[in-house]
DNA sequence: ACGCTTGCCTAAATCTATTAGGTAAATTAT
DNA sequence: ATAATTTACCTAATAGATTTAGGCAAGCGT
């Protein structure tokens, strides 16, 4: 009887397909024995369940999206970095929607620690030394950064704006230019919350 | 043999309730039927199944968020009306993780029609008439206010902002303040997208 | 060719989802 | 009040997913 060859990656790599496929919810060790023509308990010597095989793939995506926002940012500042960098992760999530919903999986914080998550909190940072702001500034800016991609593609994702004008791209280009611009001027710190 | 009382409703609200508790993915019909000390099969005669109970869970979350804001918003405008909406947000997915969690739950066009998301979206306008902003860019402030909400809110939920300083309250304050701002003066459009 | 590791197997237990059909309780009609 | 009807909850059964225990043979090193 002819080995199916499986290992840990190859499994997390269809794993991910699956997901883009399926949903990442419905991404099943069943489903996956299936697509390799193999009984379930088979994986059950790679992976330690579906959970372990949820967290493989989330650290997988996890780490082919760093690796994308990374090269989009080689060689490039300013807004064309900013740019650049927010298509990744809008690009991504539309062509790997099951891989996208994995990155938001929950990790205990030692895995998150340990994974390609701290690589994303760096680029954010990169991103920003063109815009010259200081602490704790910066962080607002990062978190800012972060809550606008995150936010808008995962909206995006769930079809909330697909069904009214203007279209999706004629916002996500208007929102990055105004974080650009937002981001050149950014506002002093108002020691009075109130109104004025 | 006593009868439990179950209707759709309060199926739907424990529902609820065991999703903050567990995690909306954790919430499962045996669960529920666990939880009124009922035979699983017995739920079948309110609920058409799985899907639908999350289904009924995600309608009820968005309409009890709706109805916060809702009140938050009465009597309020402009920068007073951002932060009080915005808080809401955030309150109710610190404080109701699962629910807020439902409120993303994927529905089909029809359902997402005749659900309290119309009424989320007529409040993103009312906030935005204090600002005085024309078409598209009204629209696309919409939704960078709605990615901006939903982005911070899901992120500081996976942990995202909690192992660094500042803190997250601190953040969150300050990008609101920075959004007044913005809305403010709301930069035109620049024909030119590329750099100059 | 030899044994040893291990990849994939069968078998079995447990859990969830769902359907079909039954019984008793609640409701309505007489 | 009692009969008729509706319906809330039940038992039973099927099917799929998860996970563990233990077995056999393929492929490795010697």
């Amino acid at each position: 009887m002819a080995r199916a060859g499986l290992t840990a990656e190859r499994l997390t790599r269809a794993g991910a397909e699956l997901a883009d496929e399926v949903g990442f919810d419905e991404v099943t060790v069943s489903a996956l024995a299936r697509r390799f023509d193999v009984k379930v308990a088979s994986l059950y010597s790679h992976l330690k369940g579906s959970h372990d095989l949820k967290v493989r793939i989330a650290l997988f995506a996890l780490g082919e999206l760093a690796d994308l926002a990374a090269a989009a940012l080689a060689g490039r500042a300013g807004r064309d970095a900013l740019t650049a960098f927010a298509d990744v992760y809008r690009d991504y999530a539309t062509e790997h929607p099951g891989r996208y919903a994995a990155t938001q999986f929950r990790l205990d914080p030692e895995t998150a620690m340990a994974s390609a998550g701290v690589r994303h909190a760096q680029m954010n940072r990169a991103l920003l030394r063109a815009y010259d702001l200081a602490e704790p500034d910066q962080t607002h800016a990062v978190r800012l950064l972060g809550s606008v991609f995150h936010g808008y593609v995962s909206l995006e994702l769930n079809g909330g704006f697909s069904h009214s004008a203007p279209g999706s791209q004629e916002s996500w280009e208007r929102i990055l230019d105004i974080l650009d611009a937002l981001l050149r001027q950014w506002p002093a710190a108002s020691s009075h919350p109130g109104n004025e």
